[in-house]
DNA sequence: GTTCTTCTGGACTTGCTAGTCCACAATTTG
DNA sequence: CAAATTGTGGACTAGCAAGTCCAGAAGAAC
């Protein structure tokens, strides 16, 4: 399928109000009417750039939004080089999705999964990258002798992706943070050796 | 509503039988007529049991499994007071999760919450059970000796349901359990004071 | 045993939604 | 400009699923 400027910017259009509107609704009652209310398309133009139909789309949308998820921790993410850029860290990621609440795209992303299958391989490529930027940042800080070197990054990463996963999850639910930053806070404790 | 023997046990058969198929299916994708197929009921019996429909069937779904979830885990979870006993509570959930992979009751009270909103407080209250639980263990811990007096009980417990939380949420998306059981070991390092 | 209540089955209605189809508009191409 | 391609709108269909309704069976009550 060939897609003229005009072509890709409706594309675009669809998807990004799509994924709007799916960080407030659950996939299973979003309709692609109402997606075509939202991004002002008709029918024929959702099928027209998504032959594969919701599923389609949903799909693409789970793409959008997994790719939003690490950008947003930038830059923070990729230079986790010192105490200072972790607990910067810390504090985007927690500020972040507490002004989110709800309206949480990894949130978003999860529920998708039992209803399309191939969301979950979206989620597990997402999960692999981020804790493979954790991973890098300890074993900088062991570099630089700031962390002990017995400590094993790939299962510090995992857990740390585990802990803030967890925390979200439960803000979601309760809209409350407390999970999220008691979990962040006791893995940089341990990460310190306290 | 009055309810005989025979209507108690025919109620039960439905919610359990709905609370299995829930357990493999997103609840949007689950019809009534599934219902009434796994558990071998009709449609008025349904509405007979659960005049609210759908909405008050999958709300006394959510109360039945939010029950077994902490249940699953006793006698470890109500017995925290030594090292054994944790690592003993933390194979076990380890092992549970494992086992049931996707099958999982909280993950799948986690998708109904999107749904119907009644559900999130049915985890609200859960989680919060948990974590006064957990919190318990790490007082009588302390109690003991065993753990350092400074620790907040508080924070510590609810780190622990963000880890597991988090760690259970990531074996339904990838199967591997990695970062449940990285989570979990790495808060009970730090219990240690590593 | 008859009368009242609860339980069960399933046909039926109603509304909604994914997906189809096609006519027409805009844009590119040569 | 003419022809081909791509974009857009919306009416229409088909099927599904929630919820209704009622007739009758099974069981309780006395």
């Amino acid at each position: 399928m060939k897609l003229t400027p005009k072509g890709q910017a409706t594309r675009q259009r669809i998807i990004e109000g799509a994924a709007e509107y799916l960080r407030g609704n659950a996939p299973g009652a979003v309709t692609l009417d109402d997606v075509g209310a939202v991004t002002r398309t008709s029918k024929g133009q959702i099928f027209h750039y998504f032959p594969d139909g919701k599923e389609g789309l949903l799909l693409a949308v789970a793409r959008h939004e997994a790719g939003g998820v690490l950008t947003d921790q930038e830059p923070h993410l990729s230079a986790l080089d010192s105490w200072e850029s972790w607990t910067a860290w810390r504090d985007a990621v927690v500020a972040r999705y507490q002004a989110q609440g709800r309206h949480c795209p990894l949130g978003a992303l999860m529920d998708q999964m039992s209803s399309s299958p191939g969301t979950a391989e979206v989620i597990t490529e997402l999960l692999a990258q981020w804790q493979r930027a954790i991973r890098a940042g300890v074993v900088s800080m062991q570099a630089s002798g700031q962390v002990r070197a017995e400590l094993d990054p790939d299962r510090t990463a995992a857990a740390f992706v585990a802990g803030i996963q967890g925390g979200v999850q439960v803000l979601r639910a309760t809209g409350r943070s407390d999970q999220l930053e008691a979990a962040f806070d006791l893995m940089l404790d341990y990460l310190r050796g306290a």
